[in-house]
DNA sequence: GGCGGGCCTG
DNA sequence: CAGGCCCGCC
């Protein structure tokens, strides 16, 4: 099964030749205008609502540039701050410093600030940010190119999706809830009653409720545990940074934005399960016929699940489950409203995963991707019977959101992905053992689904969503927790396949690309080693097949055509794409037409008898680099 | 001098 | 793929 990536219709982003021709492409969280609102602004308000609302209304920055620090008028801010003006599109991360609304906190850019609070801050921006998954949070921050050619690509891309996520569908319900069998009207919850359904999904809402207070939890003492790191002098780009701002440790302010975020979480989350209650309640689980077939008597939290059929052109119009769900107003209500009041913030968890549907293209992306591609479906809570809150919390906190419930008894022995090598482990080393093992299973990319869920063929789609939000939460707790000390194996086919795309990435697009990997000198050296390495193999052997083309008598580079049946290509695919689970898009093809074509004129003009020859035509090739997809930003994309 | 890229080698 | 080396650039 070939699942792809979109094809991009890229454009040549000169990334590597070109970069000064770009403006700093950093995560939020390592930006310098990301941190500058203070922390006043927390004391009194919803921290992680305003977040969310910065991350997802950030359209709304317009009117509140003020809150942005004079003094962080940097270039790339500076233009970044400027395009949230130009672009409607590219305010994602732009307007993420004063999109919030204050709840009563002084007007910013006025006090002292602590820096390693807006660092930490940051990190949740940056959570979110992964977890909105900005289509617009392009490198490049040129504005123009995102209002014009993004949005030529975006039809492309949607439609590529759509019909992607049309050929994925039958294998994902097959991972999803165990095979189309199960699926049959009325095969397995026909006895069920409506109390039982009820009750089942009470109890796992419970679970999940207490689930998130362990992250929390966790969260927030990883969140403690980072003040050392603050002085931290090995890692040089952060700690530039650090320094840049200085850092002042108001512990105060420390214990008291933790409180409040520890507050504001749990206030989240219980709001969350209420409204599933409340739902619950009120729908009377009254399922169509339709929804029973999809139904099975457990709930199925398959949170990872393609949306299914979801007008992905149109989604501006119906955002997301909406009416599958029946959902009154909420979604709409968070998605179009322009003029959200402080108050709405208990409900900010929902904006993570439905971000505002301002132009088809936002929109769409908003609603599709979640930091986590859909086959890690980290929680597939797929059981007959609702698990105990110990065999959900254990699961969790022991492998980490990102395993599946596969190791688990009740699950088809097909569907374990993550034994046998779930033995104990920390946490923290989960992640890492857990991509490994995925990016072994031949798992794919699947872009379109990123994380999104699953909604028509789920029985209770409102209830879905609702947890599909606790699991973005879970997931942006878990990004968090798995910043990565080193490279990992998983990490070197994700570069792989984002050699696919660009041959010359910069250290900001590796750095944006990687977003689990803690950046220093030597793994962005090891990175930048590993794309070098790439190039050298792609050039060889397009050296190799151009000098045998010579001698294979063809007179004309018209006759020599890179396609995927092409000896070539497959050189090349085996080389980066071993297991062949990725679908190279075509632009690739292109690119290594065309280097091949380079090489066959040079070599044809003899130009290889210059020690240096090769320069000229690494110099045409950097220049085709295209747009790594968003895809790739998720931390542990493979 | 630091850094990144390329080349060569194992 | 990593290490060592060289080179050019800032």
């Amino acid at each position: 099964m070939n699942l792809s990536l979109p094809d991009q219709n890229m454009h040549s982003s000169s990334e590597g030749c070109l970069e000064d021709d770009k403006p700093d492409i950093m995560l939020p969280c390592f930006r310098r205008n990301m941190y500058d609102e203070p922390l006043a602004s927390y004391s009194n308000g919803s921290i992680i609502s305003q977040l969310l609302r910065k991350t997802i209304h950030n359209k709304r920055a317009l009117d509140e540039s003020h809150f942005f620090l004079p003094s962080s008028a940097a270039p790339d801010s500076g233009q970044e701050d400027q395009s949230s003006v130009s672009s409607k599109d590219s305010t994602m991360e732009v307007a993420s410093p004063g999109a919030h609304v204050s709840t009563g906190g002084s007007p910013e850019g006025e006090h002292p600030i602590s820096d390693h609070l807006q660092a930490k801050r940051a990190r949740v921006e940056n959570i979110i940010r992964v977890m909105a998954g900005s289509p617009n949070s392009r490198q490049h921050g040129d504005s123009e190119r995102l209002d014009t050619d993004a949005r030529d690509t975006r039809e492309t891309r949607e439609t590529y999706r759509e019909n992607k996520r049309k050929q994925r569908l039958p294998q994902h319900q097959e991972h999803s809830i165990g095979g189309p069998a199960n699926r049959r009207p009325g095969s397995t919850n026909s006895d069920n009653t409506k109390d039982e359904e009820c009750h089942k999904l009470k109890e796992q809402l419970h679970s999940m409720q207490r689930l998130l207070r362990q992250l929390q939890e966790k969260f927030l003492q990883v969140y403690n545990q980072e003040d050392p790191e603050h002085n931290d002098t090995q890692e040089p780009e952060l700690t530039k940074d650090r320094m840049k701002v200085g850092y002042l440790v108001h512990q105060r302010e420390s214990q008291n934005l933790q409180e409040t975020l520890k507050q504001e979480l749990s206030q989240a989350v219980n709001d969350c399960v209420d409204r599933v209650f409340k739902k619950v309640s009120s729908s009377g689980l009254d399922l169509s016929p339709q929804q029973r077939m999809c139904s099975s008597p457990d709930l199925q939290i398959n949170m990872g699940a393609d949306r299914k059929s979801q007008q992905v052109g149109s989604t501006q119009e119906q955002p997301l489950a909406e009416e599958a769900a029946g959902k009154p107003h909420s979604l709409e209500y968070y998605e179009s409203s322009e003029a959200q009041s402080p108050q709405d913030q208990t409900e900010a968890l929902s904006l993570v995963v439905r971000k505002p549907a301002i132009t088809p293209l936002s929109s769409v992306n908003q609603t599709v991707k979640r930091p986590y591609p859909v086959h890690q479906t980290p929680f597939q809570f797929n059981y007959p019977t609702p698990l105990h809150d110990s065999q959900i919390l254990e699961h969790l906190l022991k492998y980490g959101p990102h395993s599946s419930f596969g190791g688990l008894p009740c699950m088809p022995p097909s569907m374990d992905r993550t034994s046998p090598d779930s033995v104990d482990l920390p946490w923290e080393a989960i992640s890492m053992r857990a991509k490994v093992t995925s990016s072994h299973l031949g798992h794919h990319p699947r872009p379109s689904a990123l994380g999104a869920v699953a909604v028509d063929n789920l029985c209770l789609p409102h209830v879905k969503m609702e947890c599909g939000e606790l699991q973005s939460m879970l997931f942006c707790l878990d990004a968090n927790l798995n910043i990565q000390e080193g490279l990992t194996p998983s990490h070197l086919k994700k570069a792989k396949l984002m050699f696919f795309y660009t041959r010359y990435p910069s250290s900001n697009v590796l750095k944006t690309f990687f977003p689990d990997v803690k950046f220093n000198r030597c793994i962005t050296s090891q990175l930048i080693k590993w794309f070098s390495n790439f190039r050298e193999f792609y050039y060889i052997q397009m050296e190799k097949f151009a000098r045998q083309a010579i001698v294979d008598g063809i007179s004309d580079v018209k006759d020599m055509t890179v396609s995927r049946d092409s000896e070539l290509f497959r050189a090349l695919n085996m080389h980066y794409n071993k297991a062949n689970d990725f679908h190279v898009p075509d632009r690739f093809l292109e690119v290594a037409e065309i280097t091949l074509h380079e090489f066959y004129n040079a070599i044809s003009a003899a130009k290889d008898s210059d020690p240096s020859w090769k320069k000229a035509i690494y110099k045409v090739i950097c220049k085709l680099d295209s747009d790594v997809p968003d895809e790739f930003k998720t931390s542990s994309y493979l």
